[in-house]
DNA sequence: CATCTAATTAGAATATTATCTAATCAGATC
DNA sequence: GATCTGATTAGATAATATTCTAATTAGATG
């Protein structure tokens, strides 16, 4: 992320009306209107804040006749919450030292494949949260999806409406992707309702080959 | 955490040169001059920058002779990126679903093990990151020592001076803490270089009874 | 104690931001 | 196409923030 990207997500989150609107998003979408009322400010002022948020890909809308829902874009709230921590993670200049001691070689695993993740959802997913195009390497297709999937809520039944919804914040064929979700066992279907599965059933790129 | 607090800190992030200030520190604390020349700004700049970033807890300082030293305080860094997540999730109405299914109580256990840790934490850390006091409790220590240690790098090698002056930043007892380090196996000593152990084996309040 | 060094405070100039009212726009709906 | 509804734009105002220069302070050190 550039230095740009970054100031402008905190920025967009360094007022309290700001952090307010998201805390009753967090909730669930909801239109200007109400979101003017439960506030306490003018429809106005809600535009305004609301553009700061979309251009800092925290939330995105959905038009609904002439009402414009707003929604968190939660998995990229959690995605550039990181930035900070990227940023000075990278400043250090990686000392030279032997750090391939016995005691460490799987550390430096695990580190090596967070780098590797970063850098795939870095090309894949667009600075505002879209996916670009799915993946045709499992291995990356596996990185992406968990990296989707984690803007789901643990044990929550999601209607297949409202998983098609979610998903479409990322792209536009859900239906490939929803039905992925499922292979790849992050979710499973019972009757129509939708739910995460424990992580620990989850497909993972790290476990390939 | 509360919302002024936070907006404080998102504050503090949302300013080009202020990020710049911690993309510099990240490689080790530097005096108020040293930055001004880096980042081309004069003294009394830098001492405004650094009121900010010290009001939202994100560095501290040390005074040698005349020349005052700041540090990232990187364990309260990567603790407060996690704020706009946590409003988040405690702003949704816990739904009254049933979600004790067979299936994901262990979900909930992990759940109720991370709200425990974030309120020990909260009431042992202040708001600018210093260790109140050293837990008694053998569990809320673990989870004190725990959150201390992840400011540490994994696979560099410290002096024991570091390390004090790491401990420093929560406590003043950094002999005591440093020792209960070792003893709960969060690093190891070899000829007077501390290393931290690989994750697995430290002592975790989670494996208590 | 005179002097040096690094940091801070005061105060001003400029830019950015949050919020409002009033006017306008963009889609529905009758 | 006239009207209704909700959102946006324009423009003003007041509050905040960034950065500078000049003056001051607080510790060392000779």
């Amino acid at each position: 992320m550039q230095l740009d990207q970054l100031v402008t997500f905190y920025k967009a989150l360094g007022d309290p009306t700001r952090v307010r609107i998201l805390a009753i998003l967090a909730n669930g979408p909801l239109h200007g209107q109400a979101l003017a009322g439960k506030l306490g400010v003018t429809p106005p002022t809600i535009t305004h804040h609301m553009a700061k948020l979309r251009e800092a890909g925290v939330v995105y809308e959905r038009r609904d006749k002439n009402t414009i829902y707003f929604y968190v874009h939660e998995a990229n709230v959690i995605r550039q919450s990181q930035a900070i921590v990227n940023v000075m993670e990278k400043a250090k200049d990686s000392p030279v030292e032997d750090i391939f001691t016995q005691d460490n070689l799987h550390v430096q695993r695990r580190h090596q494949m967070a780098a590797e993740k970063t850098q795939v959802i870095r090309s894949f997913i667009t600075p505002d949260g879209k996916l670009k195009q799915i993946p045709s390497q499992r291995k990356k297709k596996l990185i992406v999806f968990e990296y989707m999937v984690r803007g789901l809520e643990k044990s929550r039944k999601y209607k297949e409406q409202e998983i098609n919804e979610y998903i479409r914040q990322f792209h536009e064929d859900y239906a490939t992707i929803r039905r992925e979700f499922i292979m790849n066992h992050y979710m499973y279907r019972e009757e129509g309702i939708y739910e995460l599965n424990p992580e620990e059933m989850w497909a993972k790129a790290e476990d390939l080959q």
